[in-house]
RNA sequence: GUGGCUGUAGCUCAACUGGUUAGAGCGCCAGACUGUGGAUCUGGAGGUUGGGGGUUCGAGUCCCCUCAGCCACCCCA
């Protein structure tokens, strides 16, 4: 045998065992359920595109973090960073067939070659939604409602969806005359929360050369806090003079208001004028998600609205706005707080094999099941019971369904349920009674069967 | 990409200031027990101590490089 290789995955690139994707999936059948239930409907693009095409808007730092090379052809390629900067591509390519608006979701990993981190990786999932084509807030506000549905359909009920209005920041920049630095002066005001207010206007008056009274005058208005109102109402009397701020101002009041007759709680949905995002494109609203209990994971859920940004590609005004869950992101949260469920098999009921001689049996029993809708894992060999029960015990099944000599004899079958640790008879010959019965107690406690809510 | 900490069996961790053949629990496989699961007992498999190089009579332990994980910067999902 010559040298074996090493078995290795790249750093940030990581395998998914079952118990881990099947945790994965049921996110994302999740996320699917509730884009589509907004009218979001499914697209996807090429992992690869020609590099002009990735880098022409974001920002320098994410041009850092492009995985780029040439491909066979000599052609200079990327990985996509992301789902949005493909989709407004995809949409100048394409919107002329598929009219607006354009109400797109995508789920699909994205690649970004930085440093790792818990919860960051250089592969992974994003569930994007976003509406191009339409410039009315009601998109803003549906944006909002889809990341609450999202987060409360995925079991997460402690957390807060911070907003802001680019519009508010870039027309008090322009009032204090730092509207050329605007880029820099926000990516240091991003940083208000993590690193405090000396540091943030010490970054302002080091690398964007503003004085210390425009980098104090930048902060008056981000720090304001309290009761949305009474931010709102601030923000308002500073920006009087602004055109493009006071109209931020009342986008975000709307926005806002409308959430919350929705049905959007007022705890989970607040105005933080801090709040800045570090890629270039956004214009209007928008957002990031925060989880209560664990902060320090960043962003969950986080988007805006880009109304410029198809002009890279198309001379048609495409605007846009939309969101980005983090999917790995949030499973490495819900991991750390004990949501994920613990089963690894996707089966409700394992079929115990008794003697092969009976496999016939078997087999008939197992295909009714499954043609009722009912998961049936039948155990390839004919093991000692204690075994299998064990077995099927580890794996996490609900149930285990005994078909042994006896029953069979007497044409029945013993159900166990190994949460209850009790066993019924059912008769062979109604099965159909014996697949609901199963299907109805699984029904009962949906979601994560440790129970816990966040 | 920069800096710091860490790296021993599938998992969690032991192994005095460098000292003989690197141990335990859990898990896995098998048996006690060819018909009843979170129990007990017995046995077994599984390690070139992340990888490579160096210092030394001798390295899991010290040094360098590399890979990976975590943390901070940066940025962000």
């Amino acid at each position: 045998m010559a040298e074996r290789i090493k078995p290795r995955t790249l750093k940030g690139f990581r395998d998914y065992l079952p118990q881990a994707m099947l945790a994965r999936e049921q996110l994302i059948d999740t996320a699917r359920e509730v884009f589509r239930r907004y009218g979001f409907a499914p697209i996807d693009t090429p992992a690869l595109e020609y590099l002009e095409i990735l880098t022409g808007k974001g920002g320098e730092e994410t041009d850092k973090q492009l995985y780029k090379f040439q491909d066979h052809g000599g052609r200079w390629v990327g990985l996509r960073f992301d789902l949005t900067v493909p989709l407004a591509r995809f949409a100048a390519q394409h919107f002329q067939q598929l009219g607006t608006p354009l109400k797109r979701y995508h789920i699909a990993p994205v690649w970004r070659g930085e440093n790792t981190q818990r919860g960051r990786y250089r592969e992974f999932l994003q569930c994007d939604f976003d509406t191009l084509g339409s410039e009315s807030l009601t998109a803003d506000i549906e944006t909002v409602l889809v990341i609450h549905d999202l987060l409360r359909a995925l079991g997460l009920e402690e957390f807060t969806i911070r907003v802001n209005n680019r519009r508010v920041l870039n027309g008090w920049l322009e009032l204090l005359g730092l509207k050329d630095q605007a880029t820099a002066v926000l990516r240091a005001l991003d940083k208000l929360a993590k690193v405090g207010p000396e540091k943030v206007i010490q970054e302002m008056i080091q690398r964007t050369g503003a004085t210390p009274h425009q980098a104090q005058e930048v902060l008056r208005l981000a720090q304001i806090q309290g009761p949305t109102d009474q931010v709102l109402r601030q923000a308002a009397e500073l920006l009087s003079c602004s055109e493009l701020g006071t109209q931020g101002v009342e986008e975000l009041s709307q926005l806002v208001r409308a959430a919350q007759v929705a049905g959007v709680p007022p705890q989970r949905l607040c105005v933080d004028l801090s709040i800045a995002r570090g890629l270039d494109y956004y214009t209007g609203t928008v957002y990031e998600t925060f989880l209560v209990p664990l902060p320090q994971i960043g962003s969950v859920c986080s988007g805006g609205r880009y109304d410029n940004l198809v002009e890279l590609y198309s001379p048609e005004h495409l605007p846009g706005v939309g969101a980005s869950l983090g999917l790995d992101r949030l499973l490495a949260a819900m991991e750390e707080l004990g949501l994920l469920p613990q089963g690894a098999t996707p089966a409700q009921v394992l079929l115990v094999h008794f003697q092969t001689q009976d496999l016939e049996h078997y087999l008939q029993v197992a295909s009714a099941l499954r043609a009722q809708g009912v998961n049936v894992d039948l155990f390839p060999e004919p093991k000692r019971l204690e075994k299998q029960l064990k077995y099927a015990d580890r794996r996490g099944f609900r149930f285990a369904l005994i078909l042994g000599p006896d029953e069979l004899e007497q044409g029945c079958c013993q159900l166990k349920d190994l949460q209850q640790r009790s066993s019924r008879q059912f008769p062979l010959d109604e099965l159909e009674q014996l697949a609901q019965f199963i299907l109805q107690q699984c029904s009962q406690g949906v979601g994560a069967p440790s129970g816990k809510r966040l």
